[in-house]
DNA sequence: CCAGAATGGATAGTCAAGCTCTCCGTTATG
DNA sequence: CATAACGGAGAGCTTGACTATCCATTCTGG
């Protein structure tokens, strides 16, 4: 197919695909003659990986390029996962050290009792942990922190389900892609899950409640 | 105090600060004369709080400024909390009408089965969570959606444990407060511990599974 | 076969968000 | 009283993500 179809059928505006083969997002079509290209199937999926990674994940386009190039790249299966970690969760607002110590603290706790292993912080997964919880602190909120651990067990729960999700799947590309994609959407899913969730206990226990005046 | 002291206390520059004042996210300092102001430790609470929503929650100002409206206003716990989750969940990536009614359906059942209250689609939950099930399936990940009821089930826990973070509290204030902080930071929070978990099941399942090449 | 539409490629322009910088007249302070 | 800080307002800057315009080539329908 040509540029015309590729953009209708992945629904991304002809000038943003040409913009995305000049960013090295999309890879360029196979060439027909010096100055023609034939695009592939992959590229509408590879299309409607990107809009999925930028409007329901949130990435930015380079952390798209990193993942895409993480998934295209010949690394094990588990360190491409990793990569995908580290984009979505994107740099770490700085919190002050005293905070950031006690937070991590905390985390350490849970991370043996769950017996998960401890990363150095460094890792942006870790690093936006620490502020996270850090910052609740800062607002006073403690008792946030103080049911971490039951977070972290039901984290645990989630995580394996998650794996339930890429369990089966047979090829590596496969493992890799549904990996990806659970990742990025299945933190989505669960948040707004979560709130429908929220919304109802909400309204069990202050559903009445009195306005403030 | 002043200037100096208020943006020394928060970590937000003076520049920073005179900005946010223009916008209205900051309410003005009482004057003390026709061109000066003092500020309150409640302005050093309040930038502390607008830094968490936009660092750690990641919301774009204009959703913060109608956030600390809500915070500020006069309407139930219950009522302000719904606002916070529509401004966290933001406006939903549109996906074709299919999907989209396809998703639908699946979310009803899972909402019917957790005794959870159906909102009609035109709510920013409502609709981001579609968008996010409507897109899985573009890709082909339907293992995703199958799974649902399980991550429901979850969800469902998770928001237990929120509760137990804001009950307990006696002015409706800082039970809004919390539930606001509770609501932004938990989502990160919660993502985060996923995150670690994912990486030791990850470790477990696949770790020294082979490279594609 | 040829007129007109489409293609690929490159450059420049646009738009919103979120600051940041510079002035300026006023006010506090050692 | 000299000088530093303040508040307020406006313009300017940077990044991200497109979008628009050209242009020389290539495809396509009559």
């Amino acid at each position: 197919m040509r540029m015309a179809e590729l953009s209708a059928q992945s629904g991304v505006p002809v000038a943003t695909v040409k913009y995305y083969l000049r960013e090295g997002l999309l890879p360029p079509g196979e060439r027909t003659s010096p100055n023609q290209a034939r695009y592939s199937p992959a590229h509408v999926q590879r299309l409607r990986l990107i809009k999925a990674l930028t409007d329901v994940g949130g990435l930015p386009l380079a952390s798209v390029g990193v993942v895409l190039n993480a998934i295209d790249g010949d690394e094990t299966p588990h360190r491409t996962m990793g990569v995908v970690q580290e984009e979505l969760a994107g740099p770490a607002p700085k919190v002050s050290a005293e905070a950031a110590e006690c937070a991590s603290g905390l985390l350490e706790d849970v991370v043996r009792e769950n017996g998960w292993k401890w990363h150095e912080p460094g890792g942006a997964v870790m690093d936006n942990l620490v502020a996270a919880l850090a910052t609740a602190r800062e607002l006073g909120q403690d008792k946030l922190t103080e049911r971490l651990g039951e977070y972290a067990r039901l984290a645990s729960r989630v995580a394996e389900v998650d794996v339930g999700v890429v369990a089966g799947l047979t090829s590596v590309d496969k493992i890799i892609e549904a990996g990806v994609v659970a990742t990025v959407l299945g933190d989505r899913i669960f948040a707004g899950l979560r709130h429908l969730a929220q919304e109802q206990v909400s309204r069990e226990v202050l559903g009445g409640a009195s306005p403030k005046r």
